[in-house]
DNA sequence: GTCTATAAGCAGATAGAC
DNA sequence: GTCTATCTGCTTATAGAC
């Protein structure tokens, strides 16, 4: 944790494998994943890469800022799209599909993600500052407010002409992101409370996902 | 995490502070909530005991044995209560505000909890085990199966009268459980999102505590 | 039971050859 | 750019006095 004195790396020379910055960095996302970042070892992480130690340093400097760069990437990963999703001019319903079915196709892909991501931030709450880098500029709120303001007149304008009961805009986005990222987030836990191994438990999400929208349109509804 | 070899605590007498053990053991559980196990430093332990690293040693024998039972002291807050409650007689209605009331009680108090336990199934998996001891003796399927089957027949009772929509046993503790564990568990990042900060956070979830229950009910309405 | 002092091991980081 | 060898510091763990 102790500095992070961001030194900038040397310029380097097109020569041998060019793609072995993208190599460490894959190496690292994979490992940091796995263990935590206070679990992560950079003897792992170059092991994995096919390359030494030494390598590692020659790129990222340090490992917290390796550990940096990674979570970054997966932050990415985790909140524009919802973000965006949320600021769009779609509907309700639309907007509820189209957030069910960015994380299902993402977290599919990358099934630990929201409980790094979730674990990173528990520890490391200073990381925030990244997400809050990746969402838009400075202010959080200057962002968000906007985003939370549309939605309670999208959620007003429905409850007025009676389909939908009233729910503010927060309790709509935290109910919504609950249940699409905890089943991801806690799959070891759920995975032995509901008997799922590594084969059945993505059996188990790709049939949520196609009851998901349809249940929470339900929950709103009037 | 080497080995966990379990040497008998050699028998105390009861001079001096009798209450050493479980100082540690407060002090241990706030450090590895607060860092994880793997970020977690005995010296930081000792200190908020207020003792010396070896009486740590003395108590416990090792880091990981100390991380061990922290863990399962935690597993069992998080867990028997659920599965007593989704095994009891009561209607699934009462099941759902007991569960709500439960968690948001238990987790008021404990706010960390969730992430903690998460991490640390996510960084350890073999930890596991311990909530399986936890709910019960040998295979979970022998205790949780008979939940799964009675819950079943609970919703197709409902489902029958017209009452309710179809949803699977799975669906229903897992939308539930989401909906309960995740506020805390993202806590960070919510707050972030929302606004919040440690002062209005148990505020916002105070107010949740209070809708959630109808919220959910209203999901499973036909 | 509790302390101080210290051993032993390991992980991150750097120097310098190629 | 990539390697081997090595340094430095930190962390867990033990020995042994009180």
């Amino acid at each position: 944790m102790a500095k992070t004195k961001a030194r900038k790396r040397p310029a380097r020379k097109a020569t041998a494998t060019p793609e072995t910055e993208q190599r460490i960095l894959e190496a690292a996302r994979s490992v940091f994943i796995r263990r935590g970042t206070a679990g992560a070892r950079m003897q792992e992480i170059a092991a994995e890469a096919g390359v030494n130690q030494a390598l590692l340093h020659y790129y990222f400097r340090s490992k917290d800022q390796l550990g940096a760069a990674v979570f970054s990437q997966m932050a990415s990963r985790l909140f524009p799209a919802l973000l965006q999703t949320l600021s769009s001019d779609a509907s309700l319903d639309a907007k509820i599909e189209e957030i069910v079915t960015i994380y299902h196709e993402n977290l599919t892909r990358n099934p630990f993600l929201p409980g790094y991501v979730l674990a990173e931030l528990q520890y490391h709450p200073e990381r925030i500052e990244t997400v809050i880098a990746k969402i838009g500029g400075g202010d959080p709120r200057q962002v968000l407010g906007p985003v939370f303001l549309r939605l309670n007149e999208q959620i007003q304008a429905e409850v007025n002409v009676g389909r939908m009961r009233p729910i503010t805009a927060r309790e709509f986005v935290v109910n919504l992101v609950s249940l699409c990222l905890f089943p991801f987030a806690a799959r070891p836990m759920l995975s032995m409370v509901l008997g799922l191994d590594d084969e059945t438990f993505p059996t188990f999400i790709a049939e949520r996902s196609r009851t998901l929208a349809a249940f929470y349109k339900n929950a709103l509804r009037q």
